[in-house]
DNA sequence: GTTCCTAGCAAGTTACATCA
DNA sequence: CTGATGTAACTTGCTAGGAA
């Protein structure tokens, strides 16, 4: 037997004694370690604490995993929705209310604790997922509009182009070759009537816009 | 001030019960 | 029987308080 298991074998024989005399040393040492946890290296650090805990833990019942009854589950949701933590006081009495051991309700505590930050963090991310899905569908929005924008622009600069050059060809005294309202004299524009104006100036919608301030438009091409 | 012990917690993992 | 799921129990690493 090598020098660990014998190690373990003796803390076993302190601690259950007569368990280990009908089965072989390291099936005993491997099946206790299974079902009591006995935390060899961990209680190196803390060794007596460690086997008290261990003791505790046989003593109350030695197996793990017991399902917890609704009426266990209930009350400790309830103390659970009054404050998520233990204070000592509190656990001992929840203990002997629910006929468990206190290290249970403590252990119950941490993980529901954790259970509750989980579903937080789910809700939370959900409500971040919709808000990207609305951000998202903005986006695509404004740039559907600003390609609308921008080709009417560009139909209005079509226009603006042609009105100019059948100025040019009609007048001799328009010599500049560059459009602005400033080169634009009032009788000029007026010679086209309104539906030359509303060519130039009136998008669909009701939206007047100012042909100078969206040449210069940031969404320009 | 330092060391040791104890208890508690979060985060991650394991083991078991239950169900489809 | 088996894989998925929920959850009790455990492990690890850390912190804090109290006693020696």
């Amino acid at each position: 037997m090598n020098p660990q298991v014998e190690d373990q074998m003796e803390l076993i024989s302190q601690f259950y004694p007569g368990i280990y005399t009908q089965l072989e040393p390291q099936q005993v040492v491997l099946d206790l370690r299974r079902f009591l946890k006995i935390e060899y290296v961990q209680e190196k650090r803390n060794h007596e604490g460690g086997e008290r805990r261990a003791k505790e833990r046989l003593s109350s019942g030695g197996a793990r995993k017991r399902k917890l009854t609704p009426e266990q589950v209930d009350l400790l949701e309830l103390n659970f929705g009054d404050e998520h933590k233990l204070e000592s006081e509190r656990k001992d009495r929840l203990a002997s209310e629910l006929g468990l051991d206190p290290r249970q309700v403590a252990v119950w505590f941490q993980n529901r604790r954790a259970r509750w930050k989980c579903k937080k963090m789910e809700e939370e991310y959900s409500r971040l997922k919709t808000e990207h899905e609305s951000a998202v569908i903005e986006k695509c929005r404004l740039e559907t509009e600003v390609l609308k924008l921008k080709e009417q622009l560009t139909e209005a600069e079509k226009e603006k182009q042609r009105l100019l050059e059948r100025g040019e060809g009609g007048s001799s005294n328009s010599a500049s070759p560059s459009f602005s309202m400033e080169a634009m004299d009032p009788p000029f524009l007026w010679e086209f009537g309104m539906e030359g104006l509303e060519a130039i100036f009136h998008l669909p919608g009701n939206n007047y816009i100012h042909g100078i301030e969206l040449v210069n438009s940031p969404y320009e091409m």
